[in-house]
DNA sequence: TGCTAACCGAGACGGTACGTCTAGTCTTCGT
DNA sequence: ACGAAGACTAGACGTACCGTCTCGGTTAGCA
């Protein structure tokens, strides 16, 4: 989550000042919901956070990987999935707090703002995938698992087929919860969020009775 | 979609080069594609379209709509539903054709930097929405008729439950594949199609097969 | 002194506006006023006319020539030379006289602009030459003439050494005044054109009296 | 003559290029020539310079500003008043002296924009005053302090009679010279100085002579 | 205690693009 | 043919940030 390249273990010479890095983050997240990604400039933010332009680009090499860092804390703190007793609960669950940590300006205009420059830019991607979108598919999995523990879902034993599984909940969910939110403009209220986990409940269940295929190219209930 | 103002009438004085204005979107696109959103400039799209950097101003107000009217007409050309005979088979064929859109560098940059944008900007959501979603949405309003007609899914009584269901069901077909593409970066082949398809299908069928209920806090299959 | 190219006796169509003339020089005075040189544009100067601006580049080439014949007129008006009775007398009524026209914001902005201009321009030297300075110049010479016939000054045969006295009294008068009102910003009142009037004609008389040479590289009054 | 905000010395920051300075004023002389005051851009100043545009414009307000600058430093070196021996000579010396400086393309450009300028900008007046008109002043004073060292002029006892004849004498050889540069379009060559000269010499002779005052409505000669 | 290496702030540097403005030309309509 | 209106190309304007580079000064840890 830190910078760029993890200092190599100096020894010598004075140490960095911790606090410089916190000021930066939280700088640029004000001025991240402030001006928006467009107009946001790291001299700006440098005289937010009452340091010199040159500190901030010892530490990050760019706009983007400072963003990215100061919007991946927010995912580390507020993404948890609680057992709430089923999976439709957890699913329901899952989606209100993503959708809630969307609703934060700062949030919203970051994750876009560095997703639409990482159409051009692999390595921004991957950063973001490590980041960011990796920790969410966690929960994703350990929703699965529980399901499972609880029967309402069956082991799945072909490994790469449930790989496949997870990614696409995993796409729906984040999804549907993203472009409801950004683009459709709309609340992700426990109504909404409750027809989802009750779309996806019923389809996990169609697809796992009758034959058990997750994917085939035959209809679903025939 | 058309321009930012559209002339009211005007009377005197020369008119506009009409060749001026699709010069200049042929060079916005093809500049977003070289160069990305945020290295695109307007003074290089108006040498590339031959014009005047001042022409360009006197038609759009800045980057955002002159980026918005461009990227509009993409849309309106490469979306339509065949019949493909069953409710499976027409949402495959919207999300590979929806994916398709996407792949193409410049709708893919386009399309995503002027959501990001729009998340500061509640003007260009409108213009988004108007130019580009709208026109998507009315396709999964057609592909319900479709299956209603065919039987496959009951008619709806209650409007309102029916408008909620139609939004949910974009929400999640759009989300998904714009999160497939540009966030989990993995094609949209058949296979996913098909996995997509089938999950929605399935989950259409069990909400309006036991009860009926667009949204209820108790197990989905129960 | 009007238009750049006389019109040669244009025969058909529509006749031009004659009081549109007045009106664009009129306006260009005002704007040179106000604005100066540097910030006077042509559209401005339409628009104060209440002229398109294609009218105005029909009848004049450019902003030189504009405002050249803008301010020529000015100089037409007020250069006469009522005998006062004394070559003293008549120095520092020329004086004052020229001085009074320097003062006008329109005349001193004009002037100095279009003098600027003529370093570069050799046509536009001419042009000031012929409209403006040799006006003034025949002031001095009938100045002379009257000096002469008063027998203050004695009649000069050699007339190329007569010509080149004039020039340099002309030189030193008008170059005394602007450099007074222009350079040194102070203003040209009785008292200072009685000093320059007294150091002229000490200065005539000393050259006229003991030899009459006009040129001479030992001292003047050894 | 330096920079328009003389750096109140500062402390901290990487100090600024000397050499810059320097190469810019150099480059704007040269420009100014090939150009022209209107035609000048400080783009190409920069250009020339071989510095960025924004380095200018940290140093200089405008282009005002720095022609002034340019133009100044000429007469820092090129006006110095060696001792010829007589008043008359000397005379001769000043005046061949400023006419050579004017002569050169750059100073006769520049000079005469920037007092055109002035006569709409008063801080411009008082920047052309200090860094250009006195410093020729100075030789007036020190001429006439060898003059009358050598008995060619007596003391003058009455200091605001001494300044003003002083500040009389200056217009007078600054102006005819100017004039006869710019506006007569002639050369100020070893004769028509010695004629100056010589006017001026026995003009203030006589003004001395008779009753030794220095200003007075009665004639000069009676 | 003193050395020394890496830090820090400030701010100038060469660049690039901005969005505006003006010059001077051209095109259309209406008189 | 003219006048008015206004679009056109071309290019300078002065500003804002970029990311880099000197500076003079500070602050640890090792000797």
């Amino acid at each position: 989550m830190s910078s760029t390249a993890p200092p190599p273990a100096r020894r010598t010479g004075r140490p960095r000042n911790a606090e410089a890095d916190r000021a930066i983050l939280d700088a640029t997240r004000a001025a991240l919901v402030e001006l928006g990604w467009g107009k946001l400039t790291l001299g700006d933010v440098a005289t937010r956070a009452g340091v010199a332009k040159t500190t901030l680009y010892r530490r990050w090499a760019g706009k983007n990987e400072l963003v990215v860092d100061a919007v991946a804390a927010l995912f580390d703190e507020h993404l948890e999935l609680p057992d709430r007793g089923s999976l439709q609960a957890d699913i329901e669950g899952v989606v209100l707090q993503f959708a809630a940590l969307l609703e934060r300006p700062e949030t919203k205009t970051a994750l876009m703002a560095v997703v639409a420059e990482s159409t051009r830019d692999d390595a921004l991607r991957d950063r973001i995938r490590s980041a960011i979108v990796d920790r969410q598919k966690s929960l994703v999995l350990l929703g699965r698992a529980r399901a499972q523990a609880r029967g309402e879902l069956p082991y799945e034993e072909d490994t790469a087929a449930a790989h496949r599984n997870a990614d696409l909940i995993f796409d729906v969910i984040a999804g549907a919860v993203v472009h409801r939110t950004l683009v459709s403009a709309k609340p992700v209220d426990p109504e909404w969020a409750s027809g989802l986990a009750g779309l996806l409940v019923g389809g996990l269940a169609s697809m796992a009775g009758p034959g058990g295929q997750t994917s085939g190219h035959g209809p679903a209930s025939a």
